[in-house]
DNA sequence: TATAAATGATACTAAATTAGTATCAGTTAA
DNA sequence: TTAACTGATACTAATTTAGTATCATTTATA
């Protein structure tokens, strides 16, 4: 069970390399070898990021793509949506009518409550707040933070 | 984006059926009729839910499926592990390996957290509880809080 | 003992979503 | 003029989800 697709996490790490940049042109080209994105794949995904306002770009030589937003502003539930549409756990029939029957009621008013948590958490993390998470981690600040896995599972050191 | 698949859907239903008839055997057919479950489909899912010790079987005429544990023991949890697997916001790369750049760890962080969050909720769930909710519908307790929808809005009336 | 109502096992198809590729036109700095 | 860019969009491939079909076996009971 995947929740998160590659368009949302490859649009998430440009915005963080752009973050890490800003008020620079950035290229495609340039991002796409940098965090090891499918070229033509990543385009497209920066054309959406456009077109949706996050980012703007310039063309032609030294051009590419800038911030348009606060790194603050932007926040990753916003990003979800643009490339796989609102967080919704279970889209059931009782979205367009009256429930059809008990059963579905109850298991949906559970799903609706966690629906609501997950919104509200995707809601709190914004690329400015990854931006910082990052300047910590280079700083050493929570260096005891930093995960290794083994065997499959994540362990704190 | 949808996260929980029919496949989990008509389980939940069906065992809510079974729940609701402790020590019976019902068959996959009239579970089927009574919540409008592709049959075959249903057939495939029972036979699942058996292979995973959830309920029992009954071969031949009057034959059927009966719940196979306490409905309190049974949780949503482990009902969408069986037919979707874990629950993982993001299955990356570093679940195999050391993170491989930084920007992967600070989202990362973050999606582990609400992973988690996701996972303690589902596990509160159990079928002896949506059974109670059920029952707590039909005596009209908690009325106030049955669900209309208008216009693809949810509210409560 | 024949039969109808069940499950066991499993192969198959269809639809939808996700991931990735390719192409061509236009823009701009040097 | 040319190389390095983006805009737009069509196309293909892979994977996942949903659903259908078939045949064998079991069992209650008329």
């Amino acid at each position: 069970m995947r929740v998160l697709t590659k368009n949302t996490d490859y649009a998430v790490r440009a915005l963080l390399v752009l973050g890490a940049h800003e008020g620079e042109y950035v290229s495609a080209r340039k991002i796409s070898e940098e965090q090891g994105i499918p070229y033509q794949f990543l385009r497209r995904i920066l054309q959406d990021l456009c077109r949706h306002g996050l980012v703007h770009t310039k063309e032609g030589a030294h051009g590419g793509v800038m911030l348009d937003r606060e790194p603050e502003s932007i926040r990753i539930k916003e990003v979800i949506e643009i490339f796989q549409g609102k967080i919704e756990l279970s889209e059931c029939m009782f979205r367009k009518q009256l429930c059809s029957n008990r059963a579905n009621c109850v298991l949906r008013h559970e799903i609706l409550r966690i629906e609501q948590m997950v919104n509200r958490e995707f809601e709190g993390i914004t690329i400015g707040k990854l931006l910082d998470d990052l300047k910590a981690l280079d700083d050493g600040k929570i260096s005891g933070k930093s995960f290794v896995s083994v065997d499959n599972k994540i362990q704190e050191t």
